[in-house]
DNA sequence: CTTGATGTTGACTAGACAGTCAACTATATT
DNA sequence: AATATAGTTGACTGTCTAGTCAACATCAAG
């Protein structure tokens, strides 16, 4: 009953944007706002403050990503076509993104996350989503290991390793403003986890 | 002649720190003055804005690492041994850093480049100093491979692909303030570059 | 010891910003 | 159709922030 109105989705849509174009402690509520095209005693009828629209945002956008990680990660491809399908599809998004906005913009949950003195539920919810990763990437590793297609030793390492490659190369092409630093991803994951060159 | 000062260097010291300790954006003008110990118009005296302070403070900041790193890739040491003492360099370095700030800080070039939007000077400025860190990981690299300690390729690109893993791991270690996610770094550099098991 | 160049200060303006609130509006339910 | 409920609005407060400036302080060099 009463009134109703998609404000919410508007204020975490355009929160998103903006932390991604820029950075957290960039982004003021009136910008957002703005966006958003939401009056701020809307803003503050539907949160706290900026950090919790923040934290909210966060784990909204990751449960929108969320499907299609899962489809990529849940195929029945072998392992490391998975992993490498899925860092070929991280840079069709980054270039689609690049189009939209503009600049290549990385991850937004590791950019996020590397900003300094967050909220407690800010960081709380990027750790959660970064952990996510790194287990998509920890059960393809260790399927791959059972395979024998790479050699084994300690999964949860090699997906920690992984993943730091990768948010790496993904901040270095944001940094650099250069999708193609992407490109080599899929060759240079495979040559960390040890497998033969594959077509 | 006349009146002399080291307030330029204590606002450079400032912004330094503080952000080390957050992030670009998150820090003021008024907050630079007051851990500097400067009035407001002494900072306008020296500096146009903070892009302008910030982006002599990369530049500063560097200088003043520089001649550790030099000492460190130039030293007769086998080249791989001098990768696994600058990742071991950093590992002491990052844990001095949290002892004194309380928190992992990671790599500040890195994590204020990843910050969107930023100025030009600055941007140019990280920049650089990023890829003289490639550079020097290109030299060991290169040096290895013509000593037959790893695989021969495209030097500069294994160079790129260590800074990435590098850089990852280090703002990694930021976001969950966990400075021992530094300690398996040599191994797994190791490991991406093919070399055998060392001590 | 004078002088002019270098550096300092605090008070100022104007605008940006976070956060509040009482009055208002639309609508899902009965 | 009535009404309680969910959502909206704009005007408001106080604080923070960037940037300016004229007057002042200090000191190296002649």
């Amino acid at each position: 009953m009463g009134r109703t109105s998609d404000a919410r989705q508007r204020l975490i849509g355009a929160i998103c944007d903006l932390i991604w174009e820029t950075s957290y402690s960039a982004v003021t509520i009136d910008a957002i706002c703005e966006r958003a095209e939401v009056r701020k005693g809307s803003f503050y009828y539907f949160f706290d403050s900026k950090a919790d629209l923040a934290a909210h945002a966060v784990a909204a956008l990751w449960e929108s990503q969320k499907p299609e990680v899962d489809a990529i990660f849940a195929a029945d491809f072998p392992p490391l076509v998975r992993l490498t399908q899925y860092f070929e599809s991280i840079y069709h998004k980054q270039k689609n993104k690049k189009g939209q906005f503009g600049r290549v913009l990385g991850c937004p949950y590791f950019t996020l996350g590397a900003e300094g003195a967050l909220d407690e539920k800010i960081l709380h919810e990027v750790q959660k989503v970064l952990s996510c990763y790194i287990q998509y990437f920890a059960s393809a590793i260790g399927d791959a290991q059972t395979a024998g297609e790479i050699p084994k030793g300690d999964t949860q390492a090699r997906a920690r390793c992984v993943f730091s490659l990768y948010e790496g190369t993904m901040t270095r092409a944001r940094i650099q403003n250069d999708v193609e630093l992407l490109r080599d991803l899929p060759g240079y994951v495979l040559q960390l986890l040890g497998a033969r060159a594959t077509a």
